[in-house]
DNA sequence: GCCGTTTTCGGCCCGACTGTTTTCAGTCG
């Protein structure tokens, strides 16, 4: 079947759908994992796929040859994978689900399938039930509890949860858990450590005289809803806010290589070990050992396991294997940006439109936190749904901007809009309005389902209208909710970065958009990123921290954020921005 | 399927835990 074009993300799913599917189907596991290898490979190809097809550039790509190539071709020209057409006929789509069970993998879907011929979580649930599962070679009463147990939790969750529920989650345990006796190092690990946006467990890592008190001690939390499992090594429970935590305990020697491996992620773990065999060392979670040698390099710290193997640290948000060993082998890892770096916050609501806390209410708590400005961005007269502001509120509220002003000495409110991004890429005032503003958040807060051409056009009509200085939450993803618009992200970022228009890395852990993987694109084009809390009340001014955590993931200095900039450098960049 | 300053064939990261076994396969991270 003839179709458009595939684009970049859609080749890169197609490719991780193939993988799967090659998995579920009893192929050589290791040429699903080529797939897998494929579609990474080209995730974090910079330039234009159907020009690098072209030109050979593809070819030229580590872990992409002659047969994923093909499938590339088909999709770029059709959109269509002769690959995905073979396996989809063979393969039932419920299967896909059905590997999501936590216990399931490709090997045991498999038998289900060929020999109860399950092919949906339904049918599998109605066969658990009917005890229809204990037949099975390999399969027991068990198994057949823990997947009807899976199955429940997934339907009752989604399995992955929110960055900032998790890290809170993991403040409480490591206080916790670090006051039993004898614990002498915890450390955080796993996706959370790397800062990613949806995590699927909390990763705790301890070093212990007696590991067993530790285990237990995790066994006793409250709010333990179920003990998924439990070692001499480790211990996995859930906690009735569906999040799962998993406890391992180390030597203090193992414990810098336990830390290290535990953090991931898995793909810049297999870099670093395949990095240690090429140098005739083996690497684990206990040590960095030569060949034939039971005794580990002395490392003291993850640094010292770096150099060993002649890189410079990585910091744990980087490790992704996303760009950060050639960096780390040449010393050109960024200095990241860090909290301490800020000096205000651009995108901020008040009572004015949906806020919660007055203007004064806001200004205090920012200053208490230790800003030297806040931006006002109240919603504009469009969005009837959050009170939008009509002309003359703006005129009033600037009055009391500047009440709010003369009372402050070392801090100042900056008069500021969000202005909703109409369907033709206008704002939503006329330019007298926006001239009296310090700066202007312009963001899509609808007509979401434009087509990707019209929705770019709308976006770069925007940025590249002289009163916008930040281009509000770019894409309008809901993390776990919805996906962002379909827009060419790139190409938008670019036309920002041609016009010095900021991009929003909005910090509400419900956003975190522009996504950390775009971050570091829209850097190099030179594009100015301004990490916005989006607070509608005082505490959502600390929701900062989650801006800066991804701002960090994606490779971002304080010289590349636009609220890093002290008051006067920032005004003379919003006025040269207008100009 | 991909890769190769020992290779065009024969590898492809490694270990803990679980549940099923009676020495191990499958799953997970």
């Amino acid at each position: 079947m003839k179709g458009k074009p595939a684009d970049k993300k859609t080749i890169v799913s197609t490719l991780e759908r193939i993988a799967l599917l090659l998995e579920l189907s009893g192929a050589n596991p290791f040429k699903s994992r080529a797939f897998q290898n494929g579609a990474r490979a080209l995730q974090s190809y910079e330039g234009d796929l159907a020009e690098g097809f072209a030109s050979g550039e593809l070819k030229k790509i580590k872990g992409v040859g002659k047969g994923i190539l093909t499938e590339v071709d088909t999709l770029l020209d059709d959109g269509t994978s002769q690959a995905l057409d073979e396996l989809e006929a063979v393969v039932p789509a419920g299967l896909l689900e059905i590997a999501k069970v936590p216990g399931l993998g490709p090997k045991r879907v498999k038998t289900l399938y060929d020999k109860l011929g399950i092919e949906s979580l339904g049918e599998l649930e109605y066969a658990c039930n009917e005890n229809r599962l204990v037949q099975l070679d390999g399969f027991g009463a068990k198994t057949q509890e823990k997947i009807l147990k899976g199955i429940d939790a997934i339907r009752r969750f989604s399995g992955r949860h929110l960055l900032s529920d998790a890290w809170a989650t993991a403040d409480q345990l490591l206080e916790t858990i670090g006051g039993v006796k004898g614990v002498e190092k915890i450390e955080l690990a796993g996706s959370l450590r790397r800062r990613r946006e949806t995590i699927k467990d909390v990763d705790i890592l301890v070093a212990a005289d007696d590991p067993a008190s530790v285990h237990e001690a995790l066994t006793k939390i409250d709010g333990v809803e179920e003990i998924i499992g439990s070692g001499d090594t480790k211990t996995s429970v859930r906690l009735d806010s569906g999040i799962n935590v998993d406890l391992r305990t180390v030597t203090t020697t193992q414990f810098p290589f336990a830390l290290h491996y535990f953090t991931g992620s898995k793909e810049h773990n297999t870099r670093m070990r395949q990095r240690a065999k090429d140098r005739g060392l083996k690497l684990n979670e206990y040590g960095l050992f030569p060949t034939d040698s039971e005794e580990s390099v002395d490392c003291a710290d993850e640094a010292a396991i770096f150099e060993a193997l002649d890189l410079h640290f990585v910091p744990p948000e980087l490790r992704e294997d996303m760009g950060e060993f050639d960096a780390a082998e040449s010393d050109d890892l960024p200095p990241l940006v860090a909290e301490d770096d800020i000096r205000g916050v651009l995108h901020n609501h008040s009572t004015w439109s949906d806020g919660a806390h007055s203007v004064r209410e806001m200004a205090e708590a920012a200053r208490a936190m230790g800003f030297q400005y806040l931006g006002l961005s109240d919603h504009s007269q469009s969005a009837f749904y959050a009170h939008g502001l009509k002309e003359d509120a703006i005129l009033r509220q600037h009055e009391e901007i500047d009440e709010v002003n003369a009372a402050m000495d070392d801090f100042v409110v900056l008069k500021g809009i969000e202005s909703d991004i109409l369907a033709d890429g206008s704002l939503d005032y006329d330019d007298d309005v926006l001239e009296r503003m310090d700066f202007v958040v312009a963001s899509v807060h609808g007509h979401f389902g434009m087509s990707r051409e019209d929705q770019t056009k709308r976006c770069i009509r925007a940025v590249q209208n002289p009163y916008t200085s930040i281009l509000g939450h770019p894409t309008g993803r809901l993390l776990l909710g919805r996906d962002g618009f379909d827009i060419d992200l790139r190409a938008v970022i670019e036309a920002a970065a041609e016009v010095d228009c900021a991009l929003e890395l909005n910090a509400n852990p419900h956003r975190l958009d522009l996504d950390w993987r775009e971050l570091r694109f829209a850097t190099r084009q030179g594009a100015r990123i301004s990490i916005g809390p989006d607070a509608h009340r005082t505490e959502g001014l600390s929701d900062l921290r989650y801006g800066v955590a991804v701002a960090r993931k994606g490779w971002v200095q304080a010289g590349d954020v636009l609220n890093a900039l002290e008051l006067d450098d920032l005004r003379s960049w919003l006025r040269d921005r207008r100009a």
